[in-house]
DNA sequence: TATGAATGAGGGTTCATTCAT
DNA sequence: AATGAATGAACCCTCATTCAT
């Protein structure tokens, strides 16, 4: 955690030190990223940079930690959404949601994806607490009977995250494809995507287009 | 690629580059990867590494190339597998015999797992390759009516490949958890997790909340 | 050029890192020299040589500059001797006043030396600007009548010029057996040394189309 | 000097060590010039090359003295020309005839470049070798009555031999515009550029022998 | 004699961190 | 608290030479 000093900062310089940190280490791994850069863009001297934060490591867990926030952190409409929709409802409301939000940069996520390779305990923490939000909806959605009762919640949190954080790095700029290709994967986890037995799929005279409705 | 020089050492020495390169590699993104540290485990001298190879990423790509060919080759039972089995039979079959391979260890996922955030050419091309094995039975799998037409073989694929390293970065040591989980999440892709008959579910004008039920 | 660092310096400190790398380079070419040798001799830890310099080109060049700048820099006395005397009392007084500054060094020559074998753009540039002083004082001895009209410029400065560095690297420790030996040579280009008509110059009735054979 | 083993060599194979050598140390300083280079070019095994030469420093001794004796070996019609011709005609001739020999490689005169900034004492009995020759022609026309007794046969040497090495540099492909200026030089050496009485003697139409007198 | 792998000192450079002002 | 110079370990890589076969 930074000294204290770096909170006795205008927002400002504050800011200008955060963003700087934010995109050297959404471009670069840890040892990677180079204090020396961060510093010349926040414009900041090297040994004031000392009196914030304890070394390379201690700037580096705040930022994860800040952006992992950003991530478990409820968005404004999440608790009402929550309450009527299913928790791929909520995925995908959220997820749009979070990328309208005005304080939410890029690099956010390009670092949560950094975050994937990381081994460090601290940041196993923060991903658990992510997941265990959905986790939670799936849970509630099982006894809703949305939900098959045996289908493990962990495992499809984590197909869905994975999924999107990998899709989002590969889509990178283009938001809009990123988002219906989650919408995509997250209806193929939903309805399947064999044609068969299933579902009642394939009873006489019922399949997609069928007439019910 | 190595010289030949590489090539003509004794085995033992040979497994020991490697493996320290492995190791390595596992654990470090190329650039925190330091060739001290690797000669120090390997026990060569700093001059002779660099007859073997040219430099550092010499070393590395032929790392890769080596971990991605190990993924890439068919595996024995795959071709005959791959005649009667739909693609996710493929997958988890192959996938088990992977892991019976004696030579698989386990930094070859690790590195694999690295390659996803790699943005480097010769890689995506790797990752392509390696995916384009599994689209096509997927393609297959729609002609033969087992597939829904318009699921979009590619997510299928970056839906899998991306939840299953995850997922085996996660459970390390424990194969076989991983595995178990592995055919869970491709039954919920198969079959859908959400109760129920159709498939029109989230389809515009039909919602959680519609009449039925 | 250096880091505003390097200016910073107690003069002293910097006088050692100066001396040094004047040694070096005097005695080694660019590639040869090396900035170990450099920072053992200046007694400065090697992190701060990089504090001072951007690499050792930065360095190298700031040599030649100063070395080439000491060179180019119009003495005292030279503008009032330029007045009436020609270029060859300009060449032989100008040097023999070079030689009376303190801080010449013994080693500039040698730099000036190796920079006659220097195909570097830069060195190159450096190189035409200083003769270039001494090519106009002779096209204006040509105007006063003084020198043949038909004689090379550049030829009569690349000669003298050649020699002088020559000489003085061989006679080393004894500059007035050197400066001696310019004189007579420069006595030779302006006079010539064949036996012949002239050299009775301004005799009365002597001229070059006399009668003598 | 080399092994015997190398002389023992069949001419073809030696000649491309020698070739390879020359071109290595025409291009590079002493401490630049590579032996994985030469052994590269020369197509022969690193081994092999030490069983030729001792080391570094021997083949480089070998190659200067070689194109040292090239440089001071009398050329064929040398002794004819020498007969009646004066010092300076001999020198424009030689120089002549030294280029239109096949042997002469470009290569030569960069060496001999090279060894200008040479301290080597191997080096420097080389260079006075080579100086000698003309010397004593100069001694010999100074008896002749063609050269002033006075004049200092040495720095005369030196002055065209210096100014020689540099020109050539400097004009490097463009061996008859160096040859004319060579010529400029040497004349005005023999006739000196201020004007006098005579000095009209080389003008067109006015030679040494014209009809005046 | 021929070979080419083995060696390690040395090269230039970077960088997080400390420290004196 | 603010500064920026000082530091040295570590980085990747090159190379002449030696040595075992």
């Amino acid at each position: 955690m930074p000294k204290k000093t770096y909170f006795h900062l205008s927002e400002e310089k504050r800011g200008r030190i955060f963003d700087a940190a934010l995109q050297e280490f959404a471009t670069h791994s840890f040892s990677e990223a180079s204090i020396n850069q961060i510093i010349k863009n926040a414009d900041i001297p090297k040994g004031s940079f000392y009196q914030y934060f304890a070394n390379k490591e201690d700037l580096y867990l705040y930022l994860l930690e800040t952006v992992a926030n950003e991530f478990a952190e409820p968005l404004k409409h999440e608790q009402e959404i929550s309450q009527e929709a299913d928790v791929f409802e909520v995925i995908k409301l959220t997820t749009r949601e979070f990328f309208e939000l005005e304080h939410i940069k890029p690099e956010y996520i390009e670092i949560r994806m950094r975050m994937e390779v990381d081994t460090n305990e601290f940041i196993k923490k923060i991903r658990k607490a992510s997941a265990e939000r959905y986790t939670k909806l799936i849970e509630r959605d099982k006894e809703r009977g949305l939900i098959k009762p045996d289908a493990d919640a962990e495992i499809i949190v984590n197909m869905i995250s994975s999924f999107s954080l990998n899709e989002y790095y590969r889509n990178k700029p283009d938001v809009q494809g990123y988002l219906k290709k989650l919408d995509e994967a997250i209806n193929m986890i939903k309805e399947g995507v064999t044609v068969g037995q299933d579902k009642e799929i394939g009873k006489p005279g019922r399949s997609n287009n069928d007439s019910r409705g």
